[in-house]
DNA sequence: CTCGAATGTAAGTATCCACTTACGATATTG
DNA sequence: CAATATCGTAAGTGGATACTTACATTCGAG
């Protein structure tokens, strides 16, 4: 039991890369099985489906996301905020794992599961977002009109907006980078 | 010939649907039939392939849209600008056609050609939106730093957020227009 | 009316895919 | 060592799915 644990944590970056790079439906078990050097099967003993392995993802990438986030908090520079550091960070266009991409596959899935998990996922990245900006007025004193929570909605969909944009190669790098600190500027300042 | 036109234009709007329904994967050539209320063959003797009645959509939601916001402008109440009227006709949740879903299906695929068109879909709204909002701006007297093409962006992301939302039922309705307005609002005056 | 093209209907085909079964090898436990 | 559970490999299976073929019917031009 604990080996297939340790298979799981072995496998799932990979099968979540893989979901990531094409999609759910466009995901087959042998392309899986071949990214983790397995059979198929031995995916289907720690799994009882290619579903339960696509929801562990979107799991996975709250975790990944959120460990990034919380790294970065503790390399406190020069005073900026978690706000400011989470924005810088994800304006930078490693765009490593596109791990965006599994979020709009999971959106076309009708699947009331997967629905869910995805809506859980939001509204966590949201909560971070609304304390993070909260701190972030309150460090800095400013005081706005503009709720966090809708300001920390508004931040979200300029990232999509960015992910998209490099999705499909609509502005060079440097232009989404700014795009992304200048817009989200606009809200997190108030 | 001309029969087989008057057949794409009965037929696109329901594959349309059909696309946004099911994504593109999910969207099956038997599914299409029984919407068309043909058998199969018919037609792939209008489109050489799915993929390329799945092009001919994309060009068709962006048709429909824009017919849909240039109805807007003859409806000229009260003195309201063209961007004004645009933003308050998306921010109601008639949500009829879910198109955007057609783009997000559209976005998880790796095909070169579909890529272009979504590529192409994107910046014509791009386009659309940077001129109302310079007109907007014009209009009102309004002067900003904000540039229109990085405000239209941001716009375009802030509603995808919106169609995110519905999608996952995160907020209800009334939240989620009010959420778009009061957001898009920050980009359309600076 | 006649001939050829377009149309509608039905059946098929090759391929793929999620998931399974069979089975021998190996590790674990008592 | 013996009994048992776990493991890896290989081969399948039933059902979809995109696209095709065959063929009878209708229609339109000359």
């Amino acid at each position: 039991m604990t080996t297939n644990n340790q298979k799981r944590e072995e496998f799932l970056p990979k099968i979540a890369q893989c979901f990531a790079d094409h999609g759910y439906r466009g995901t087959t078990t042998a392309i899986l099985s071949k990214t983790c050097d397995v059979r198929e099967n031995v995916l289907y003993r720690i799994w009882p489906s290619k579903k339960e392995m696509f929801l562990d993802c979107i799991e996975h990438i709250y975790e990944v996301t959120m460990t990034l986030w919380n790294e970065l908090e503790s390399d406190q520079e020069n005073g900026k905020t978690r706000a400011e550091l989470t924005l810088k960070y994800q304006a930078k266009d490693h765009g490593l794992f596109r791990y965006y991409r599994l979020v709009f596959a999971a959106l076309m899935e009708d699947d009331p599961e997967i629905r869910k998990s995805l809506r859980n996922l939001y509204r966590r990245f949201q909560s971070f977002l609304t304390e993070a900006i909260g701190e972030h007025r309150r460090l800095r004193g400013i005081s706005t009109q503009l709720d966090p929570q809708t300001s920390a909605w508004a931040i979200m969909g300029i990232a999509a907006m960015v992910d998209i944009q490099r999705e499909l190669r609509i502005l060079p790098t440097g232009d989404r980078e700014k795009f992304l600190i200048n817009a989200s500027m606009q809200f997190l300042e108030g």
